[in-house]
DNA sequence: CATCAACCCTCCAGCCATAGGAGGGTCGAG
DNA sequence: CTCGACCCTCCTATGGCTGGAGGGTTGATG
């Protein structure tokens, strides 16, 4: 591969845009600290570094960051997401495992919107009770209490 | 329900019975090392001790973690239900300072619950245009890879 | 060329709520 | 007296993230 011998003009790969650590993170919506998390948990692997030691970006490596905070944001665990970047990087995937893996997700997701709305329902039924004014009767304090 | 009041079998004191920790936390439903941590943080103050250094007890520890098991249950985060017992333990309270406490912890649970259903409804209409199969093409994946 | 701010580096600690274990002491029934 | 079930304290880890200390690098200025 034939690197820029004669340089006419400077510059000549366009899009090979490299990125120190804090562009990756504006780039990708994913914080320096987590960009550095998440290499050293071995989430991400190693990128290359600059002579300075500085950490650099590739466009590869911001798919992946991207990837990631897609997949953080849509609620998948750090773990999840690991298996999620192997069948990404699976060309021979069945996609009936990444099936697999987001309808557990959205089981988990269900149960745990039916325990916060469970919560809900008995804490606004409590919270009808309660006047709300300078006394000290309550029926939140009582139900909490065991009455 | 009448328990058996005037048992005349010995025991004249019915209610004061005095629990060790591993008796506390079955009654209460809070695991004896959480007693513990509670303790430690001062959620629940320190309770007496046998001549073997054992903590012991009583009847109001007992209701106390009780209490605290149900607000858990309820979704309150452990600095959330120091103020409750606070209130719980002022006679001269304002019901509204308890009912306002309540209220935003239900606009917590919403805004909670909005968050995980805005997840599960994106990830079932990935989940949707995916086969299943063993090929590996796959609507999700592509959609976390921004496609 | 020196300086300076804005970066970057590593390492360490803390958050919340909980679980687990090591290494010991205490209790009560047999 | 022994044994098992309990209890004690102290330390570690989890997940996912934030913060800071103490330093090095970079690149635009004066």
């Amino acid at each position: 591969m034939r690197i820029a011998t004669h340089v006419s003009k400077e510059r000549p790969k366009p899009a090979a845009t490299a990125l120190n650590i804090g562009g990756a993170a504006s780039r990708s919506g994913i914080s320096v600290k987590m960009i550095r998390y998440y290499e050293a948990i071995g989430l991400i692997s190693k990128v290359g570094r600059t002579a300075g030691n500085y950490r650099t970006y590739d466009d590869g490596d911001i798919n992946r960051l991207e990837f990631i905070k897609r997949a953080r944001t849509l609620g998948f665990s750090l773990d999840e997401i690991r298996r999620l970047l192997s069948l990404w990087d699976d060309d021979g995937r069945n996609s009936a495992d990444v099936k697999a893996l987001v309808l557990a997700h959205i089981a988990e997701l269900d149960s745990r919107i039916a325990a916060l709305k469970s919560m809900r329902g008995t804490l606004r039924h409590l919270a009808e009770g309660c006047d709300g004014d300078n006394r000290p009767d309550c029926p939140i304090i009582d139900g909490l209490a065991g009455v």
